[in-house]
This record gives structure tokens, sequence and C-alpha cells, in this order.
DNA sequence: TGTACATCAGTGAACGCGCGTTCACTGATGTAC
DNA sequence: TGTACATCAGTGAACGCGCGTTCACTGATGTAC
């Protein structure tokens, strides 16, 4: 009880830190009228989702690390769920970050059939690895959400991890890697598949895995989402697999 | 505010209601020397695990609906923490029964190879089907847990879902339908794409799709997962996968 | 350019809530003789 | 078979905690004239 008291003591010292800094970069804004405190709190609260997953996301606690009173807040967010929402959002673009990055991240290959099965595994790489370097992120990105989704037509869409798998699943069906038949769907059962992956790794039975046999499963595992999607064995970049 | 109090009054009085009927059937041990705390408490937790998911579990709101100081608790439990991995176990376990009923719930097929694939397609939508009918359960089995998980190989891995996939897996390299050199690994991909679908047919962007979507998603993931595992295109039992 | 004033974005104190956990206690149970 | 007594499994009151949210308020900002 009073080690819980002490651990979030230290939290709130290192959030004050934390903000104070950000603050202090800024232009002094004389305490009244923060400026973008809306920004500000979402900072925040984004970095103890980091650290501590959804349930780590306490407005008051928030507030206090920006140097805010609680009051303060309801300026900005309309309750405790829409701050969580914010944060949520900005877990998701996180994600979609890393995995776009992972996707710039080589040099293209030549041949474009190679190089359209490089960028799937690269996202599915991207993806998993977010999962075990920011399990709070992570978590909080998919945690229940208290307000209705976006629809994965409308924002989400527009630069979700979900879009960018559809992308290279496109990309695969014109490179000639992909049957057009097997398209429909292919997004969902390749995403199903990394994330559940990601989510067993993190929080199920394989959290026990020892580093060696992670990267065996995670190989495994990406070698069977081509084979699944495409219907046939993976030719080519070969190897790459066995990659972090 | 007040809104969530009234929720929480009705569930009180709901689970008292459901303690009492449990209480009243057995024999009356006149209040003190319950008989049967431990197993009570978790069963009424894990009701309330059910309505609400893992942060449904509150041992004070137990021990009331038990009847029952909270301190009484204590005796059975050592924290709030063990109370609610029991209640995870119990979850875990209401999922591996729903797969094992599952698998006994349609006549063997007489080819031995269409069996096999008959009762792997069984356990997940066994798997899927017990995650959109009782979200919280699912949620609770598959929650962070503040206690070491059990290996997989030990005391899960006796009866839990992990080991039926697994076994189901040893029949299809037995009937000639999955090749030796494929089996490694190959439960860990089926669970991981079956479990992700589940979640993000939860909590995730697929919780937007209509029913049929819904099941068009089931059955692409479905065949998905055959042709991943054998690493061809699943011969005979079509249409199955369109059943419920 | 200066001033009155509406509006905006904060403050800080308080509210009620329910939680997990501990404590000294006490009634019921079972066992040794 | 009856009785003393240890142990077991409860009680109920209290603790401290921190949360989300509301309220009347006030200082800063920007705008109309």
């Amino acid at each position: 009880m009073w080690l819980t008291a002490v651990v979030n003591l230290r939290f709130v010292q290192h959030y004050d830190l934390m903000a104070s800094t950000v603050r202090g970069h800024g232009q002094h804004r004389s305490k009244y009228h923060h400026g973008d405190l809306s920004n500000a709190l979402t900072d925040v609260a984004t970095e103890m989702a980091r650290q501590g997953g959804p349930d780590a996301v306490v407005l008051r606690a928030a507030a206090r690390a920006t140097g805010v009173s609680a009051a303060a807040a309801y300026r900005h967010f309309t309750d405790h769920g829409d701050l969580l929402h914010a944060v949520r959002q900005r877990a998701l673009d996180a994600l979609a970050d890393a995995m776009r990055a992972s996707l710039a991240s080589a040099e293209p290959l030549p041949d474009p059939a190679q190089e359209s099965v490089r960028r799937l595994r690269a996202l599915g790489r991207a993806y998993i690895r977010f999962a075990l370097d920011d399990p709070g992120l992570f978590r909080t990105a998919f945690c229940r959400p208290d307000r209705p989704i976006p629809d994965v037509n409308d924002r989400l869409a527009q630069e979700g991890p979900f879009t960018l798998v559809s992308g290279v699943l496109d990309d695969l069906v014109r490179n000639g890697v992909l049957e057009e038949h097997r398209r429909p769907g292919a997004e969902v059962a390749a995403w199903a598949t990394v994330h559940g992956l990601a989510t067993l790794l993190l929080d199920g039975p394989l959290a026990l895995l020892n580093e060696q046999e992670r990267a065996a499963a995670i190989a495994k595992v990406s070698e069977f989402v081509l084979v699944g999607i495409t219907g046939r064995e993976s030719g080519g970049v070969e190897g790459e697999e066995h990659a972090q």
C-alpha cells in the first residue's frame, strides 16, 4: 500500500519535471492561459499510458503533472473518457508512424514483387516491435473504448495501421504475388494474425518465451501470414525473416 | 456520476439475489463457517468479470454479494490480485470447456483427414464464439496478469486452450494433412490468428462490422489459417466455414 | 490610442464515492483426555 | 460421554487513499467604440 504510494510519488515527480521542461521551452504565458493546455495534458497523459497502460491515464494526475488544477482539464475535455480517447488516438498514431518508418527504413528491392513482400514483412515487424517496446501505448491503443470507435473507412482508414496493410496488399496484387480473388478480406486475416501474436506475447502465455523462442515464433508467424495470404510458399527474400 | 452509482447499486442487488439463492440451496451453515467461501467468492467474482471484465472484479463487492464481510475474503485470498487470479483461471477453464464442447458437438467425419480439419475449425469457431458471447470473461482470461502466468508446458498445458490446438495439429500431421516439417510453431500461428481476430472483433475497429461482414471475416480467417498452416488449398469440408 | 466590458481559461476548495487492507474481536468447530 | 481448550473462520469498524467532477470565483485577453 505505502509502496504503491511511493511509486506514485515518483511518477508525479517525474511527470512534473517533464512538464516544467516542456513549458520552459515555450514562451512563458505567465501561468494563466497556458496556450496549449489541451495538447500539454494529452502529452502527459500519453506518457502515463506509455508507462502504465490505459489504467494509468488519470485525469487528476495529468493535470497535476502539467502544473494545472484538475478543474482546468474540463475546459478542454468533457470528461476523463474524453482525455483517454485523445491518448488512444495518439497511441494509434504512434503505431502507424512506427509502421511507416519501418517501410522506409530499408532500400527498396529492385524486383517489385520482392519489394512488396518486403513491405508486408516490414509492417508486421514494426507492429510486433511496437507492442514489445511500448506495451503501455500498445495496450492503450487497443483498450476497450468507451466512445464509439471511428469507422475503419473513415478517419482511422485515413492513415491508420489498417490502411497501411491494405495498401501493401494492393501492391502485392499489382505485382502478381497475391491473386486477385484472394485479396478480399486478406487485410483482416493478416492484421488479426500479427495483432494476436503481439497480444499473446505481451499478456498471454507467450510472455514466458525467451528471446530465442520469441524470435522463432515471430519468424514462423511471419512465414505463416505470407503463405496464408498468397496460398503458396513464400518465394525469395528468405532469411530476412530472421532479422530483428 | 450518480448514474454510475445507480448502475452499481443494481449490480449489488443482482449479485445479492444470486448469492442468497446459491446459499439457499446448500445446507444452512448458520452464517458462521460458510463452508466453501473460497469457491463462493470466486463464483460471484467470476460473474462480475463476465458482466464487466477484469476491472469489475472488486473484492469488497464480491464479499458483499456473497453476504460476508470484506475481511472474510482475506482468510481465503492473500489480496485482491489473488482473487482476480482465481477468476482468470476460471475464465480460461470456461474457454477450454467451450472448445472441448465444440469438438464433441458434431458427428466425427469418416475420413480421418477431414475429421481433423473439422476439429481444427471447430476449435477456432468455439474460440471466436466464446469471445463474442462472453466478452467479459474473455477479456479477463487474457487481461494482464499481476502474478506469474503458469508456463504453457505446466498447468495450462494440462487442458488449456493452447493444448487443445496442439493436439488437433498433431492429428493433422498424423492424418497427412499437415507436413511434419511445418508442424513446429504451427499452434502459435494458428492461435495468434484466431485470438487476434477475436480481440479485434471485440475491442478493435472490427467491432463496427455488421453481422454479415463479421461472418465473412470469420470465414476468411478460418480459410486463411488452414492454408497458412498446411501450405496448400484447404480441400474438402468446404461450406462448413459458413456455418455459425 | 485609451477605455469599458464580455469572454475565456484558469483557481482552489469541496463533494461523494468506493476501494483495498488491517485490526482487535468473537462465535463455532473439532480434538485430546 | 463430557468437558477444556486450541484453532479456525468469521465480524464490523476504521484507516488512508485518490479518484472524477462541480462550483463559485478571478485574473488575463481581446474587442468595440
